[in-house]
DNA sequence: ACCTGAACACCGTTCAAGT
DNA sequence: ACCTGAACACCGTTCAAGT
């Protein structure tokens, strides 16, 4: 019992909703216009602050700490996931549309991925994905806690893909990166290890964007086949 | 070709490796300890150098900049993982042990989940581990590039399972966390969605830490029974 | 009820200066 | 070759004080 209390923003009972000054709402949505902008390192309160041309520390009435504010953020992040009707489309289908649209969000939302690891999905958005890949699985034929496991399976897989693949993009800084210059730099890594020099010459391995969508599909149809194997059982 | 260069420690020359004084190797150990003691947050690099009874700035002189520290020091996180020889027991056996390996690893360093999506994995250690999956994958009957493609496949799976688990374990503050009031916290979340509260309520739901574990062995074997289909094609 | 500024205890990094 | 301290430009957060 020595460690930390728990606590989140979607645990918190919110201030009563007023109507004149500012509202969290639109806090949150200069936060996330400010962290797909400058990413997770470029936001602090006093640059929203500033930004909402309010004193530096005028947020803090809104909302407890900059980690409450992150997490509202990071649940706005999880309204854009579409997850299609399962009763229309059969759940395969469904399954997959979901894969890519997660994986869209999190790339289009770099930040997003810093805070998978860091703070727990709890709030309303997050929550109504889970709610409806339950009901996507359990149409598909899982059952009990199957459907947990189902669901936690994709999502792993997705986020798992997307991840690294942010990690290189930043790296690269974002945009008009040199191949040749990436090329060489993963040569050099790899300069021990014949069989990886090998694949880095690989046909393919100069466009890197289509060879990561490829490599996406390849591993989704794996899950997916795994996750129908488990039905049959 | 306005973004930023790429930039790495294992791309830059190294400083010529000397006798006197402080060492590299020493300052990544004690980097190592810091994060595993207080986490990513609790690493800086003034504390560092007062750990190492040196001035606030001295580590400059070996590391260009805490970036490059954090490279070194995930890095040896790979270092951690091992992947048996396939031709000893059979890829499926190499392949899930590998598996266990690295999500042991992982909880073991909880500040490398952050990393993952940070800095892409290019140290010598990290190049090993990919060096001995490829051979994995490859006596397994993969070729071409769906080597590459099995390999990403397996280790979006871990990672992707494992960086969302750190997230809970450090909201609840890492130990002794109160289950009930857990339980509490996440009925409050999922008040709107009747279908998740019942998953709540559901047998096992108290002891998260063996709910987990039976959740990632059912993702693996669907993750490899879905490789294993690939080869059959 | 909402907002402010000053203040506190931190950061990473640069750089001239020391030995 | 190695280490130092001062200095710069930042942080998140608290809190008494204002309206």
């Amino acid at each position: 019992m020595t460690g930390k209390q728990f606590t989140s923003v979607w645990i918190r009972e919110p201030r009563k909703a007023t109507s004149p000054g500012r509202s969290r709402e639109e806090i949150v949505r200069a936060a996330v216009e400010m962290l797909d902008g400058e990413g997770l390192g470029g936001l602090s309160m006093r640059k929203l602050g500033a930004r909402l041309s309010a004193g530096a520390t005028s947020l803090y009435w809104y909302v407890a700490n900059k980690d409450e504010l992150l997490e509202l953020a990071y649940d706005e992040v999880w309204a854009e996931m579409t997850v299609p009707d399962p009763d229309r489309v059969g759940w395969r289908d469904s399954a997959s549309a979901l894969a890519y649209s997660m994986r869209r969000v999190v790339l289009r939302h770099p930040w997003s991925a810093d805070l998978i690891g860091r703070l727990p999905a709890l709030g309303p958005h997050a929550m109504g994905v889970a709610d409806r890949m339950r009901k996507m699985f359990r149409a598909a034929g899982f059952t009990g806690v199957d459907i947990d496991f189902a669901n936690a399976t994709l999502t792993a897989y997705v986020f798992g893909m997307t991840i690294p693949e942010i990690a290189w993009n930043t790296a690269m800084g974002d945009q008009g990166y040199d191949a040749g210059e990436m090329r060489a730099a993963v040569a050099k890594a790899a300069a021990d290890h014949p069989d990886m020099l090998e694949r880095i010459n690989m046909a393919g391995y100069d466009d890197p964007q289509a060879m990561r969508e490829m490599c996406f599909d390849f591993g989704l149809v794996s899950v997916l086949d795994g996750l129908e194997r488990r039905l049959a059982t």
